[in-house]
DNA sequence: ATAATAGTGTCTATCAGACATTATCGG
DNA sequence: CCGATAATGTCTGATAGACACTATTAT
């Protein structure tokens, strides 16, 4: 019809600045477990256009000097004020990218999203970009389109103890917050087009963890398997039968190893010491944990 | 550490130009049936770099006018030659983005790759940019990397006549091409890091038409069950049991609706004529169709 | 003692897969 | 008739989920 693409790549060729640029941008949904919540990392913009506001962390890929993979990298080392060390326990995974030219004001930004999942992490995001950066409890976020059929809906499950993970020393941590209630409404509201990647990072959470051992990564080095069973039912927001749990997870080959150890700080309402594994070397789950009756076929 | 962040998005807002660019392209995997076989949608390359060599169809996202889903689209239509109704029919989906600094000798380009799956479309592209568009039988392509071991092996299965879709009009068609050995070996190499994505976009397809309904986007308004099979059968790579695959296809719900026809082109070594189905309106298929025995937990 | 939890056992409905059977068509 | 296919039926092993039960610990 014109032949213009071939002479539009031969101009990018030699003189990359020949076309109106596009930015690209990566933008990290990071989850982690707090007190048997979701929360989710978070900053607040320093300049227009959202100044003020909260949105998902995130920066310019370095042209020429990085991957998508590692710029996602750097974005959350930078944002939490860990240390690659600290990030290895991370996962990190590319969620898909978002372009429509209208999503910056300022021009055609195109942001690869990227979904982190993060054992419980220190708060304080010391130095670093990112003075504003805060777990925030995801019912305090405003959902991004209609009510979510299938969002986690908080059922109060039995406020365990040590359900979070906590990297390596989660050991005594009597309750970090004191269990106040579900924190504010969901009013707080995410910068740009976040709330729809956001959604789309906790649906991906959630099949994710289906056919995944990915849910060990929201869990310390160790643990019991009622403090996994905690993460399903919090990232599915659903209760779960404990005992037909336990059986399946340990019957699936590779999701979970047994440390001959045992839970040295127990349910803080009794019950018996649980023993402790650690995540497996499987990749894949099968057979699959699937959630409970998404309903016959949706449609 | 240095606020640099804040000043680099304040110039931005202010001269789009002030940094080195990355260019932004859609790249997709089109996939086809044709005679039982997968086939890719690829283009010689008409410039440097990588000049003559086949590569996946894309191009560059026009800067402030579309969006990447449309950017996608519009390429794929470009390189079939194919109007907007005739694309009505086909699937396109994100695949993932693809972003190392060097995968372009030319410059930082990151590559939004997408993936479609098309019923039997006609072959010339006329006009259009892609002169040199062609669906080249997967087989015929090197691998990207390792031998894949879930590669779908034509396992040489019975030559169905009209396991193909093929458009609404997909009557006769006796055999359109002679049932030619497996082409040529897989000597095809793709420009750039199109093999990467193109087995990633291939585990993507073998993946999807488990849970979804997709499969029945390569066939035609209206298809057998046994097309549907062959379906299965050509992207697994592996033989499916008629009977159980029959019955369980009509079990799950809304995935095949009965039209009340049946085939009036009966499979040509004889049998009763099979019943027509239409695409149902289920986008999650549950349960889902499990590939065989992926042999206990892949690790 | 009471309550709550860890872990195991049992039963049942469901499902995937192997196999068989009947009917229908082309050659 | 013979061979291949469509469609359905039957059987078995595996699994998910419901439920029960015992043991252990905090309060």
């Amino acid at each position: 019809m014109d032949g213009s693409k071939a002479e539009r790549q031969f101009l990018a060729a030699y003189d990359p600045r020949a076309f109106e640029p596009i930015a690209v941008t990566v933008d990290v949904v990071a989850l982690t477990l707090r007190a048997d919540r979701l929360h989710l990392l978070a900053v607040r913009r320093g300049g227009p256009p959202y100044h003020g506001e909260w949105a998902l962390p995130g920066g310019f890929v370095r042209a020429g000097q990085e991957s998508l993979d590692e710029a996602a990298a750097r974005e959350l080392a930078e944002e939490t004020g860990l240390a690659a060390s600290a990030l290895g326990r991370v996962h990190l995974e590319q969620l898909g990218s978002y372009g429509r030219p209208d999503r910056d004001p300022r021009m055609h930004v195109v942001s690869v999203a990227y979904l982190a999942f993060a054992p419980g992490l220190p708060d304080a995001q010391a130095g670093s970009d990112a003075a504003g950066a805060a777990w925030l409890p995801l019912e305090a976020i405003a959902r991004g389109g209609q009510p979510d059929p299938v969002a986690p809906r908080p059922f109060e499950q039995g406020r365990r103890p040590g359900a979070h993970g906590g990297g390596p020393g989660r050991r005594p941590l009597p309750a970090q917050q004191p269990p106040a209630r579900h924190a504010p409404p969901g009013d707080i509201h995410l910068a740009f087009d976040h709330p729809e990647i956001l959604a789309d990072g906790l649906e991906r959470a959630r099949a994710k963890i289906e056919y995944t051992p990915l849910a060990t990564a929201f869990l310390g080095e160790t643990f019991t398997i009622s403090e996994l069973r905690a993460v399903y039912e919090t990232v599915w927001g659903a209760p779960l039968h404990a005992g037909n749990f336990h059986r399946k997870v340990l019957s699936v080959p590779g999701f979970v190893e047994s440390t001959g150890a045992t839970d040295g700080r127990p349910g803080s309402r009794g019950g018996p010491r649980a023993r402790l594994y650690q995540a497996g070397d499987a990749t894949l789950l099968h057979p699959a944990l699937l959630r409970p009756d998404r309903e016959a076929t949706i449609r």
